[in-house]
DNA sequence: GGTCTATACTTGCAAATTGCAAGTAAATAT
DNA sequence: ATATTTACTTGCAATTTGCAAGTATAGACC
């Protein structure tokens, strides 16, 4: 059992990275998978620095920088100098930005639901429960083990 | 609850793309992502062709073709055309390539194992009982919704 | 057998993506 | 007042990407 672990969380994971490539028509735009994440994450967090969304997603700063300009550039991004430090800039949504990231994530969820919809109640809650249970453990675990993150 | 399951399933398989991401540094070689998924799907299916380790990591197959071509070049990975279609290239690792995904994969496992070391034997089986049944049921409904790949 | 289509893979671009090094500009330390 | 740190940007140069067009083999049809 322990040596198919990583297996079936490679499948799942693969599966979930198809998901989200092919949820990346949206809104009359169709933007790239990265694109796609940035535009999640910045809705998600609460009017995130450039920094703070490069971080999360695990993209080297430079690279980052661009991608946001390009996502300002076709209109779905702004960005705003912070009042408190101006060399901060905060991300936002356009209007058009956050009606394409709910777009995504009405597509994504329709298709979660579709795979749920599978299951007995019990099961849904079971898959749920199981998920928190490993982000919470991931989370902690990420300087455990040997973390080569540097 | 249903409104956060994206979320979650985000937040698990981003988390899991950077234990992928960094595993790849295995067996005195530094490889790129890409190319431990590729080391992976060699060893995991039975002989495959080059259109079916392309297929099943969703690559387009001009570009698989090259990534092969530079995997063969470093000595991971060996094209045999196949005796029966010579059409057909038939992929295997190496055994310098063997070497490194069994690296990457002990890696990957020890990971996850410190994961599940958190656990109690309950908690672990259902999380693996929960990722099958998803798995399961994600395969399922790979035609159901509106799948736009076309 | 000979031609025609289909399949498996490769190469030629040209565009997009990447990251390091080196820059600017603003905040903080001394 | 100057030096250092921080947040972000730009200049490259290398890598990765995918479409279009190629080669080579296999199978279909006559």
């Amino acid at each position: 059992m322990e040596q198919n672990l990583r297996e079936i969380f490679q499948m799942f994971s693969r599966r979930f990275g198809f998901l989200n490539k092919d949820c990346c028509q949206a809104g009359g735009h169709n933007i790239s998978l990265v694109q796609s994440h940035i535009l999640y994450e910045i809705d998600r967090q609460h009017h995130p620095s450039i920094q703070q969304v490069a971080e999360t997603l695990g993209t080297d700063i430079t690279t980052f920088s661009r991608q946001v300009q390009s996502l300002v550039k076709i209109g779905l991004v702004s960005k705003t100098p912070a009042p408190s430090d101006r060399r901060i800039f905060i991300l936002s949504l356009t209007a058009e930005g956050k009606e394409v990231a709910d777009d995504i994530d009405k597509q994504m969820n329709q298709f979660l639901e579709c795979v749920f919809s599978n299951m007995s109640q019990d099961e849904r809650e079971m898959v749920v429960q199981a998920i928190h249970l490993l982000n919470r453990n991931m989370e902690k675990t990420n300087k455990c083990c040997t973390t080569p993150i540097g």
